[in-house]
DNA sequence: GTCTATACGAAGATAGAC
DNA sequence: GTCTATCTTCGTATAGAC
């Protein structure tokens, strides 16, 4: 008979496997774009054996990818907790941070998982949820910046402003592979922080 | 004997094949991403043989995709050449409605063609060019406003925040299938216009 | 320049044993 | 839960006739 202790470790394992998975996705979809993700590869890069593809995501590749980016829009989402009442500049520079993190540590080889999935799927789901992670950042950057004494109209104009031309200055530099272009648009959306 | 005639008249159709084809594959880069995009799709929607394509883009799909951002990226210039003269304000208005254009006329399914290729491709040529492109766009639109009477470093810096954030609002509008967040990004944008 | 046919590989997905 | 094997489809690319 099985022990409880040896069924824990049986669903630790197999719940890590499924969040290396989920993981690998993650920088697959941000460095090769959705078609560049194969599963071939997910598998390589998780160390997750070959058969447990569908028995953790029965509903296959789209599946795989819708929680890979909810995943990594979830985690932004948290992460932007670190900065809860401080300044507006604060926020922007953090949030720029970010993204400055992602391409050097990828020596630009990787951008956002999301967008890359928004610009390669016809899929509606996938959309839906991408659109869905995009207003939830919006809704967060927007909350921290009314904290910071910004009133709201003013905190979620500049919010979406900051996301989508972060996304371009990533693209930007991902294609110079040179931070110039980025660091421009940084400079631009720090001088008109509100 | 083939006369001149005959032969010219080969030409214009051999020309025009390569351009069905290059303007094929720019509307499904925009749509569907370089993955995405098969050259069974390519010759469907141009209607150019199957034969010819090896013919025309010895260096296989690369080539093609190649031709299809500069083709994209270079209209995108000369279209600009309509605002030379104008003020800071209609500049703006003007390379806005360029993307507003993109996403009404084919119901938010399209986008960037070069920042589709951009977030899914290792090739060091495919980034340069795409690069190149932007660095394009940038160089244009700077001189543009400085014509329009707005100093040299501004100028740059805001062209460059401007195609960062347009590109960024389009993805986002296509995500969310709604003219909302490109909307509010671009109130933003002309309402800083240097 | 264009056609048909086909080679070749990769990718998603499924089946059934263990 | 995991493994191996396999099916099917599709994509790029090439060969050779016309």
């Amino acid at each position: 008979m099985t022990s409880v202790i040896v069924k824990e470790v049986e669903r630790i394992v197999a719940t890590d496997a499924r969040r290396k998975m989920i993981e690998s996705a993650v920088t697959l979809l941000a460095m090769r774009g959705l078609q560049g993700t194969a599963f071939s590869d997910v598998l390589e890069r998780s160390g997750a054996p070959r058969g447990s593809i569908y028995h953790h995501f029965p509903g296959g590749k789209d599946q795989l990818v819708d929680a890979a980016i909810t995943a990594s829009g979830q985690r932004t989402v948290q992460i932007l907790d670190a900065v809860e009442g401080a300044s507006s500049i604060a926020i922007t520079t953090y949030f720029l941070d970010l993204w400055r993190d992602v391409l050097v540590r990828s020596k630009f080889r990787a951008g956002c998982a999301v967008l890359a999935v928004t610009v390669a799927t016809d899929s509606t789901e996938l959309l839906d949820h991408a659109a869905a992670i995009f207003r939830a950042w919006q809704a967060r950057l927007a909350e921290l910046y009314v904290s910071a004494g910004v009133d709201p109209t003013t905190a979620s104009s500049y919010a979406i402003t900051l996301i989508a031309a972060s996304e371009g200055a990533v693209a930007l530099s991902r294609a110079q592979r040179d931070m110039a272009p980025f660091e421009e648009v940084a400079a631009h959306l720090l001088a008109t922080t509100p």
